[in-house]
RNA sequence: ACGGUUGUGGUGAAGUGGUAUCAUGCAACCCUCCCAAGGUUGCGUCCCGGGUUCAAAUCCCGGCAGCCGUACCA
């Protein structure tokens, strides 16, 4: 039996957190739509990310920048070659591979750079068929992973929509640093969206066509990539490190920064693996058990990475899943631009004189997956209370506080209840609900991630202070009207 | 991409050629002094396009989408 969509898709639709794009022609696979409230998470979840990677170092910035970019862009970050993969596909079982692979493999001849007529032509001389059936192969076409725009009149494209935002940063470098008044490290991040046409998108937000990336460039002096001015009093600090000599026996290891760097990784990329953890780990309360730092090996890493982690976070339907990578690119990308665009990316260093590259640390996050992530963490079916509670942190849940009136029909009760509402959202994003009982308005709060519910009884009209429920333990305390900003002040900085 | 499988109100389901049902939800009103109470009224559905038939949610074909497996994921 086909499984149903599971429980928490589901929940992404029934209440405004996500569902299918185009839904009302059928969709359209890999593409989906935040609703209200998740739309308001995924800020949230930016905003808490900006302020933490960004907003905090001297000489970093966020810029925007556009989803279409020039075709160079992609011949020069190695796009245009390893993202458009000749394929021959078999006439009768569907079975496919890359073309070049299959030539390479069974006629032993270089078959890398062959265009595809040429590649359909070694086929058909050396007869090859299908390994699974033994059937011909059909001609050999391209699978491109970009997206191709057609820009103005006419139908050549010389334009590809991003398959990440990380080249926009490389290609404004020289600007930049400039504009920044020439001093590394230097920081570019972007929040924004890349396209890929994946083969076969899957599992929500996990696998889009369509997607947000949270990225920080950080430009970088090579020789100095063995330091880093906070380094020491962070080398005790224990990571939760899979290696790849981990693997065979599957296990997490708790490894000191120190102890990372004697295995030969920089102290400025320990230094960004943990503050990566922190951000998980202190900044969204993501429980340790759930969160490690994964090593990719030769074989898996991108080609242009001399060290790459991927940042995973364990989720109920899909185990340990990537939600970003820390990458050091070296000089590969500014490398790239120079050769294709023959503007240098050289910059002076002033105390040596000595002229370089900068080397790129790339922090990558997909937001979608994070988002995501967060979800599926916070999603517990509370069977006591016999309703779904979201019990997303307050910083980043949608809406921190809901106003009630204990009841709905007695004015007095419902006009304080809106006064209160009406200051106080002022600050905070709020909520106001006086339709139901109140134990199911309390409820439909749970269900969607409602930090606190503050009520107000027929009490508060003599002595002006109101309750506020805790969503996670459902504890009241009675707070003057007068001392609730305080209060709330302290609350959401939990 | 291939193979298997599924598609009925916002959500979850029943209906297998002949009047589309139920629960939940949502809205309005009544009631209600703290954790989805109750009452009344209302809203809303057969994925899309063809075909067969007197008649299609139901049968057939195609498309789209979901799920599972394989493949893919620089």
């Amino acid at each position: 039996m086909a499984e149903k969509t599971s429980d928490l898709a589901t929940f992404f639709k029934k209440k405004g957190f996500l569902y299918p794009s185009s839904d009302i022609y059928g969709g359209l696979a890999g593409f989906y739509d935040y609703g209200h409230l998740g739309t308001m998470l995924k800020r949230n979840f930016e905003n808490v990310w900006r302020k933490f990677f960004v907003e905090s170092q001297d000489n970093y910035y966020e810029i925007e920048t556009a989803n279409i970019m020039h075709e160079n862009v992609f011949k020069a970050s190695g796009h245009l070659e390893n993202f458009i993969d000749p394929i021959v596909k078999c006439s009768k079982c569907g079975f496919f591979e890359r073309a070049d692979h299959l030539v390479e493999k069974t006629t032993k001849i270089r078959a890398e750079g062959l265009s595809s007529e040429e590649l359909t032509r070694e086929i058909e001389k050396h007869h090859l068929k299908c390994p699974k059936c033994s059937s011909s192969f059909e001609k050999v076409s391209v699978m491109n992973m970009m997206f191709p725009v057609n820009i103005g009149v006419g139908n050549q494209h010389k334009a590809y929509l991003r398959p990440e935002t990380a080249q926009s940063p490389y290609v404004n470098f020289k600007l930049q640093y400039e504009l920044q008044r020439k001093k590394l490290p230097l920081g570019l991040a972007i929040v924004g969206r890349a396209y890929r046409n994946e083969i076969s998108p899957r599992h929500v937000t996990l696998r889009m066509r369509e997607f947000t990336q949270a990225e920080l460039q950080i430009f970088v002096n090579p020789d100095l990539m063995n330091e880093h001015p906070e380094f020491d009093s962070l080398q005790d600090y224990e990571l939760r490190t899979m290696l790849v000599e981990d693997r065979p026996q599957k296990m997490i290891v708790e490894r000191t920064a120190a102890e990372l760097v004697e295995r030969g990784l920089p102290k400025y990329y320990v230094y960004h693996l943990i503050k990566i953890q922190q951000f998980y780990v202190d900044e969204l309360r993501v429980p340790k058990h759930k969160f490690r730092l994964y090593e990719l090996n030769e074989k898996e890493k991108a080609f242009y990475n001399k060290y790459h982690f991927d940042i995973e976070m364990e989720l109920s339907e899909h185990g340990f899943t990537e939600i970003g990578g820390l990458h050091y690119r070296t000089d590969h990308d500014l490398k790239g631009h120079q050769e294709v665009s023959t503007q240098s990316m050289e910059i002076v260093d002033e105390e040596t004189g000595k002229k370089f590259i900068p080397h790129v640390l790339e922090v990558s996050f997909g937001v979608d997956r994070n988002v995501y992530a967060l979800l599926d963490l916070h999603y517990n079916d509370d069977q006591e209370r016999g309703n779904i509670v979201l019990s997303l942190p307050a910083k980043i849940t949608p809406f921190f506080c809901a106003v009630f009136p204990l009841v709905k029909n007695k004015p007095e009760l419902a006009a304080k209840a809106r006064g209160i509402y009406q200051e106080l959202r002022k600050d905070w994003r709020f909520f106001y609900d006086e339709v139901a009982s109140i134990g199911r308005r309390y409820a439909r709060a749970d269900e969607i991630g409602i930090r606190y519910g503050i009520t107000v009884d027929f009490e508060s009209l003599d002595d002006n202070a109101v309750t506020i429920r805790d969503r996670d333990t459902t504890k009241q305390q009675r707070v003057p009207v007068s001392e609730l900003k305080q209060k709330l002040q302290e609350l959401s900085h939990e």
